[in-house]
DNA sequence: CGTCTATTTGAATGTACTCAAAAGCGGTGG
DNA sequence: CCACCGCTTTTGAGTACATTCAAATAGACG
């Protein structure tokens, strides 16, 4: 399924075979089964991950052991410790699969050749990195100004594949509600 | 001070002469007093804005009326409504100075002629976009899993800048609380 | 089938909000 | 120059939303 991730980038830069074979030769693929970790808090945060198939979550767990769901990341979808990545700092976060899963990986060190030696490359990533930004700019100003129940239904309108993903009680913590009050929120109609 | 904004590019990326005028030529600046309007809601988000001297906050007002801070902006920082900047949608929320500021303007057709014309400005947004996902990343994070007093601890340790440059109710707006709650608050040791 | 986890339900509690009012502070005009 | 006006900040009482804890029910997986 490399085609997955090169029509990902296709989207927004055009790549020759030679770009396309270097590219590919740069990533590592893995298939995990369901509940595996990919990053532990406190390591080092060596890879940015590409989900082919499957569904992978980051996550927070902070002195109490509560469990901050941070995003998640379903078919086609990049996902990181970003800031730990960029700057080889110990991961906060942890990151597991929630279902089997098949990801493609680019460790930081082909991420700085791949840009050295494609600098198209710095417009993929801007544009995803643009993204990732108004996508948690959005989700802070829904978090500011909506009530738990509407950020539960914005959600659902806005990423129901990843309902059909994952357990209320992983929405529950992305929403920064718990899976007691979220089971009294009205349904939304879908 | 176009130097300000030149050295803030020469962080990330090295310009030439030809460039850097290049660069200038695309950008307008203007000295407005405190409490203007720089963006509206519905409006067209025509401009990324660098700010070279004095504050700007960007905010999301609700159905009730209630504002919600987005980010807030001193020297040295760009802001804009990025994803309607980007995606020519009809802004969402309104930028407005906090005090008598100079900022410099790029519009959305001088950034993509930017790009077009010096590709090393990649570079430079997509270091710019990376640091601002991390950001409200970290953000997103802390709205999950701190309390509104550590929340506010934590702001005033991270921008202690900002926190001399904009009143309480804002920073409370910022925060997600109510000017009221912040003031119950135990102020944090600098 | 049995075990483990997710989900739901309910009661008691707490955190943060609303509303009201007083005090503080800064800017402006007489 | 200073008195007034408007906005910010503080304080307090009453309230609402969301939490914790406990327990029952439902679902998923080996």
């Amino acid at each position: 399924m490399e085609d997955g991730i090169l029509k990902n980038i296709s989207k927004h830069i055009l790549l020759n075979d030679e770009e396309r074979s270097l590219f590919n030769s740069l990533l590592s693929c893995k298939t995990l089964p369901k509940k595996t970790l990919v990053l532990q808090a406190d390591q080092d945060c060596r890879y940015l991950s590409y989900v082919s198939s499957g569904a992978l979550r980051s996550y927070y767990v902070d002195r109490e052991g509560r469990e901050s769901t941070i995003m998640f990341a379903i078919a086609d979808w990049w996902i990181t410790d970003m800031y730990c990545y960029l700057n080889r700092k110990p991961a906060m976060m942890h990151i597991e699969t929630i279902e089997k899963s098949t990801i493609f990986q680019l460790s930081r060190a082909n991420f700085d050749q791949l840009l050295e030696a494609v600098p198209k490359f710095e417009k993929f990533f801007r544009i995803m990195m643009q993204n990732a930004y108004t996508r948690e700019q959005l989700r802070v100003m829904e978090n500011l100004s909506l009530t738990a129940e509407e950020r539960y239904h914005s959600f659902v309108m806005k990423y129901p594949q990843i309902v059909r993903q994952v357990t209320k009680k992983q929405i529950a913590s992305y929403l920064g509600i718990t899976p007691e009050f979220l089971s009294t929120l009205k349904k939304p109609e879908i």
